[in-house]
DNA sequence: CTTGACTCCGTACCATGGTACGGCGGCTAT
DNA sequence: ATAGCCGCCGTACCATGGTACGGAGTCAAG
């Protein structure tokens, strides 16, 4: 996995050459130094890619995540704990979110499914 | 709940006024005539705006939306059926995402809360 | 030793969903 | 009847997270 080129990069982490440049330009991913007039990438970079499209699922935004980029080697822990459970109750609340959506779609896709005739009653689906 | 100005409309929609004026130009809600030189709300626009911030939250994009609006009152079953089962999967897929950051979340706070000294293990707290 | 793909870099542009600004003019309570 | 919100409208701007473009240089395979 060591060596990439910038490509190589980017598609082992799922995201295109233009996102790893942006990444670089908003202090995300390092920029290594030229091995001759090109870039290449180690498997260190991967990782932090990696980290930053799972942290990215997580809800942080890049902002965050450049943060937590910069604490995972240092000592401040409360502050690593404060964005975490910051970010999981925010996280417990939109799954409680997309889980009433959920439900409401269901009953939907139900109330639609039965009978052929008639409007699905689509503002009703999402009442309560 | 009927005859209101804009302002009551959006503060019982719970969004600012801007969001109605964009929603009437987005074509989501309607402008009402004017009664005199002002335009009044009434319970059905309230209807449509609470509709459309629940939709949202459903994942929704406005201009889906927009056609559910315009399909509610049409006979597109099928149509309806294959917005919600489609919206349906990527809430589904959205939710198991969650549900996987939640628990790397979690680890992590553990992982940061046992012991006060050195760095969180946070980018191992997201791999896997 | 050429050809074609890839890299580098700067700058511009995009979609989404708003938010702000500013001038004008009408509604309403004191 | 007048001060001071409020509404109306157009236009401009914002944050987020990219995506596109173009020209010059480079590397590797045939």
């Amino acid at each position: 996995m060591s060596d990439m080129t910038i490509a190589r990069l980017a598609s082992a982490g799922g995201v295109g050459v233009e996102t790893i440049r942006y990444y670089q330009r908003r202090g995300l991913l390092a920029e290594p130094a030229k091995a001759g007039a090109v870039r290449r990438y180690g498997a260190p970079d991967l990782r932090r890619l990696l980290f930053i499209r799972r942290a990215q699922a997580a809800g942080f935004t890049l902002d965050e995540i450049k943060e937590l980029l910069a604490l995972d080697s240092s000592h401040d822990r409360a502050r690593v704990r404060a964005l975490a459970s910051e970010r999981l109750a925010a996280l417990e609340a939109k799954i409680a979110e997309l889980e009433s959506a959920r439900s409401a779609l269901t009953r939907l896709s139900k109330a639609c499914a039965s009978g052929t005739k008639g409007p699905c009653p689509i503002l009703e689906a999402f009442e309560g």
